[in-house]
RNA sequence: GGGAGGAUAGCUCAGGUGGUUAGAGCGCACGCCUGAUAAGCGUGAGGUCCCAGGUUCAAUUCCUGGUCUUCCCA
């Protein structure tokens, strides 16, 4: 790294300049690529693989599966760092760790990209051929894989990328029908209908993971609702008058499936007179309903308990139907009327109520979200194109009290970004609360059970998924797509039973291994179940299940795909990783599976990490201008810069990136590289075998540092435990950038470059740094992978693996004893001392401190060394007096031309330098 | 609307089971060095610990209510 002298110069010559290949600058963006090329063809991932074949413990990290239909984001990059990192630091400490990467292929979002395409190839029709779209879709999916896979090797990810797991995999579907057969056989699986949120632009059902909420204008209609049959309290204040309970509802489409209104027992009602009729409504809201619809002065005539309208008996505004006034809580008295229309077919807690009461579900919507001929009036129309019409028909009958539009947030589709609907249809469920044949309990209490025995981090995502499966519906596994993999049933076409485990299962999961379940969708069903006869019936004719499954069950199962089948892997798995909002996601549902279909949950623990945020810690959006690629980061900084920010952050809240913080960890990278390269161009000349000093033999401020790197050892070993890599980051910088190049290399300068080139306090210096840069190479080397190998290569050593990523975790270095009482007052010495020479400085007294003399008087003079090469001045003094003063004087100017210290000289050298310099 | 996180210097993070002037590094400013040089060293200035109440001799810490923000749900 020293230029070589211009002219022969004995005494420069003498110096032992460092010197080492390590290039001053990282050059991330040309090394990354070779080093990844160099791995590729010396196979390295093999030589780790190899390694840990040979470890008897094994710590099994399993990828959650992302989802190919696009380039990967930055929480896809922080997601697999991250696992990296940990993957990497339990194989350093000698478990078999492998990690296998996956991929989430089935699934809408794919469908709908698909077909976006198809649009512009003007190829719509293709749709309706199930195998030949769905093999388009295969097409797609596996082109992302590749795609993301690239990403992911660039940020140098170490996984078996030549053997993923994906879910389109025949032998993973196999394993994910097997876990519905065994759930089916365990008393799980039932068949229902169901108001569900339906997407009548997409035609399909939409789990709960599919829906977003956005603002959505709605008309907000109050209809009165004649009343045909008066409880006997209701009779005592309104007499026979005829009277109208007031219904608020913003779905008008519904009406036509009425067939309840719900009030709330603990509210008081009362009865009033105006110029449209008599009416009924909560009475909080009476004054606020009158004004909204103009109807002018009113009369209350009287008051009574919501608990005294129940058992009344309404009249459906428009059709030919009775609507009993039941009770339900959910009604409020902050908004509407006081009573809710309920459509068992429409709604959630209508459809609750429903099964409460025995209620018909009335559901006259198609797929398209079109009125069937059981709405004649409105009969092809669409559900909310319908709400004018309904509308006017109310007024026209005198029904409509009063109509608006309100803008309320509301349940949209996740893909199409259109309003959905709620509508009852005939799916598929895994019950929550029957009791499953192979354990005694219910799925909810055995998942309940499982999250108390898994080890969380950050402990609060136990109560978070706690609280999710404690109140959980039942989960709908049925979608009417075709991108995924098939429900696994036959349905027997003289009764209607449906056939779901057992030998069924078996056949259909061994045809699918063969053949992939597209066949499924080709083949007849007496080819997929050969033999089959319907247990009920003695039926043998069959048909096959049309939907498939929903995408969360397949990726819930990949413990059956992956963890059971592959050898390698264990089940359950050590650790599960994603973000927080897999607590919804894939922890539930491979929680449910696991239990359902095996009684256990998959994993151990689930380590979960916030979102990634900008600086303000706003969310990532293309509006907001605010998103960073992880690819446009590996093209400006390197991916050992992302790796190094991701390390550096606290991962359990959001995670900040900006540019700023990008400089910023870029610098603070600098600053470790740097240290470590200063560290490897003083070893040039060291033979660690030979030349090394004995612990006992270490000079003070040798053992000093060597104390202090193993509390950092000490420190980072539990960050490491603990996952706090953002803790083990912070103490590696502040060490290199305080205690290392301020404290101790600064000082050890003198003596690597001036002391005698085999004596001993260069020796022991050298022998520390060894161990040092070893080790803080190794240290880092889960993080900065690119950095610390390219390191390793330069590092002077006759011991090494053929890669870093070969050798273990650092451990304690062999030292000697230190006295801390010596050292720390050392440091309040120092301070003093540089106060003052600083203020010297400023006064410009002096312009460098080597050109002072210090004398430190104190009671308790410290044993540790050469007082003056400790606080890099060129004489210094230490005299044992009763209280603590400094003394500073400037010294003459004679100067050591090899050291320049300021010291007696002959020829122009001191008396240590002298013997260095050979004579031309 | 409900549940769960988070909020400490410009930035990334420590910390305190309540107790004098709340820490670190980076960045910044000023200076030094030119034998770590697209490097290195020193000194220094930066904080209403999100806001408002409450409990207390004492609150940044405990309690209550907000604000902003993230995730999940409706």
């Amino acid at each position: 790294m020293s230029t070589p002298p211009k002219e022969a110069n004995p005494i420069k010559e003498s110096v032992n300049l460092p010197q080492t290949d390590f290039p001053i600058r990282a050059g991330l963006i040309n090394l990354e690529p070779e080093l990844l090329e160099q791995w590729q063809e010396s196979n390295l991932a093999e030589a780790i693989s190899t390694k840990q074949s040979q470890a008897t413990k094994r710590w099994i990290l399993h990828d959650g599966p992302p989802y190919p239909n696009g380039n990967i984001h930055m929480g896809h990059a922080l997601n697999k760092i991250l696992k990296d990192i940990i993957v990497r630091t339990k194989t350093m400490q000698g478990y078999a760790s492998p990690y296998r990467p996956g991929w989430d292929c089935h699934g809408l979002p794919i469908e709908i990209q698909l077909l976006k395409q198809l649009q512009k190839e003007k190829n719509t029709e293709l749709k309706a051929d199930i195998p030949a779209f769905r093999n388009r879709c295969k097409e797609f999916a596996l082109n992302y894989v590749e795609t993301q896979k690239d990403d992911f090797k660039r940020l140098g990810i170490n996984a078996t990328w030549n053997t993923p797991y994906l879910t389109l995999d025949p032998h993973y579907e196999a394993e994910v029908i097997r876990c519905f057969g065994k759930m089916a056989d365990n008393g799980l699986i039932y068949k229902g209908r169901k108001p569900i949120h339906w997407c009548m632009h997409c035609e399909t059902a939409l789990a709960e993971a599919e829906i977003e909420y956005d603002e959505h204008r709605s008309p907000s209609i109050t209809v009165a609702f004649p009343i045909k049959t008066k409880s006997d309290a209701l009779t005592r204040v309104i007499g026979d008058q005829n009277t109208h309970f007031l219904v608020w509802t913003t779905t008008p489409w519904t009406l036509p499936a009425n067939v309840a209104l719900a009030a709330n027992s603990e509210y008081d009602y009362v009865a009033f007179n105006c110029e449209k009729g008599t009416f009924i409504a909560v009475k909080e809201l009476v004054e606020k309903i009158t004004e909204d619809a103009e109807l002018g002065p009113i009369t209350i005539i009287g008051s009574v308990k919501g608990a005294q309208l129940i058992g009344s008996v309404a009249h459906h505004p428009f059709i030919e139907r009775e609507s009993p006034v039941l009770n339900a809580d959910f009604v409020t008295n902050e908004d509407g009327t006081g009573f809710v229309h309920i459509a068992p077919g429409h709604g959630q807690d209508d459809y609750f109520l429903g099964l409460e009461h025995q209620l018909p579900i009335i559901m006259p919507v198609d797929d398209k979200g079109h009125f069937t001929k059981d709405v004649p009036a409105w009969e092809g129309q669409q559900v909310f194109e319908a709400n004018k019409a309904i509308g006017m028909h109310l007024e026209e009958a005198g029904k409509l009290i009063k109509l608006k539009f309100i803008k309320h947030s509301y349940p949209h589709c996740w893909r199409c970004k259109n309003p959905v609907i709620f509508r009852a249809t005939e799916q598929w469920f895994v019950g929550m609360d029957r009791k499953m044949t192979h354990t005694g309990n219910t799925l909810r209490e055995d998942a309940l059970q499982a999250i108390k025995d898994t080890k969380w981090y950050p402990d609060w995502g136990e109560k978070r998924i706690r609280s999710m499966v404690e109140g959980r519906p039942d989960w709908c596994i049925s979608r009417q797509r075709s991108w995924g993999i098939p429900i696994p049933a036959i349905t027997c076409t003289g009764c209607g039973e449906s056939l779901t485990g057992g030998k069924t299962n078996e056949h259909i999961a061994q045809f699918v291994r063969k053949h992939g379940t597209t066949a499924w969708f080709e083949s007849d069903v007496t080819d997929i179940v050969p033999g089959a006869s319907c247990p009920s019936c003695s039926g043998t004719a069959f048909k096959k299940e049309s939907d498939i499954l929903d995408v969360w069950f397949e990726s819930g199962a990949s413990f059956m795909g992956v963890l059971e089948t592959d050898p390698a892997m264990t089940n359950p798995a050590a650790m599960y990783l994603e973000g927080s909002d897999q607590h919804r996601g894939w922890f539930q549902s491979s929680l449910l599976i696991g239990i359902g279909a095996m009684g256990k949950a998959p994993f151990e623990s689930v380590l979960t990490h916030g979102f990634i945020v900008d600086e303000k810690g706003q969310k990532m959006s293309k509006s907001q201008g605010n998103v960073i690629a992880p690819e446009k980061v590996v093209k400006q900084y390197g991916a050992d810069i992302l790796r190094w920010w991701c390390a550096g952050t606290d991962f359990k809240n959001d995670v900040a990136i900006s540019d700023n913080i990008l400089n910023q960890a870029r610098d603070s990278f600098g600053k470790v590289r740097n240290t470590i390269r200063f560290m490897l161009s003083n070893l040039a000349d060291f033979e660690f075998e030979t030349e090394a000093v004995l612990p006992s033999e270490l000079t003070p401020i040798d053992a000093w540092i060597l104390t202090q790197f193993n509390a950092l050892l000490g420190k980072c070993n539990t960050h490491i435990a603990n996952f706090d890599f953002h803790q083990l980051v912070h103490n590696v910088h502040d060490f290199c950038a305080v205690t290392l190049s301020g404290q101790y290399l600064d000082v050890v300068k003198d003596r690597l470059y001036c002391d005698s080139k085999k004596g001993l306090s260069r020796r022991s210096t050298q022998t520390t740094i060894y161990q040092m840069a070893d080790a803080l190479i190794r240290l880092v080397s889960p993080i900065l992978v690119f950095t610390a190998e390219d390191a390793y290569r330069h590092f002077n050593s006759n011991n090494k693996e053929t890669s870093i990523h070969l050798t273990a975790l650092p451990t304690q270095i062999p030292n000697a004893q230190i006295n801390q009482t010596d050292w720390s007052h050392f440091a309040e010495i120092k301070g003093a001392v540089y106060q003052e020479l600083e203020a010297m400085r400023k006064n410009k007294e002096i312009k460098s401190f080597l050109e002072v003399k210090v004398t430190i008087t104190t009671p308790t003079p410290p044993n540790i060394g050469n007082i003056a090469e400790l606080l890099i001045v060129s004489q210094a003094n230490v005299i044992k007096g009763n209280s603590v003063s400094y003394n500073i004087e400037k010294l003459p100017d004679e100067k050591c031309e090899r050291c320049w210290r300021f010291l007696p000289t002959t020829q122009n050298l001191c008396t240590r330098c002298a013997p260095e310099v050979t004579p031309v």
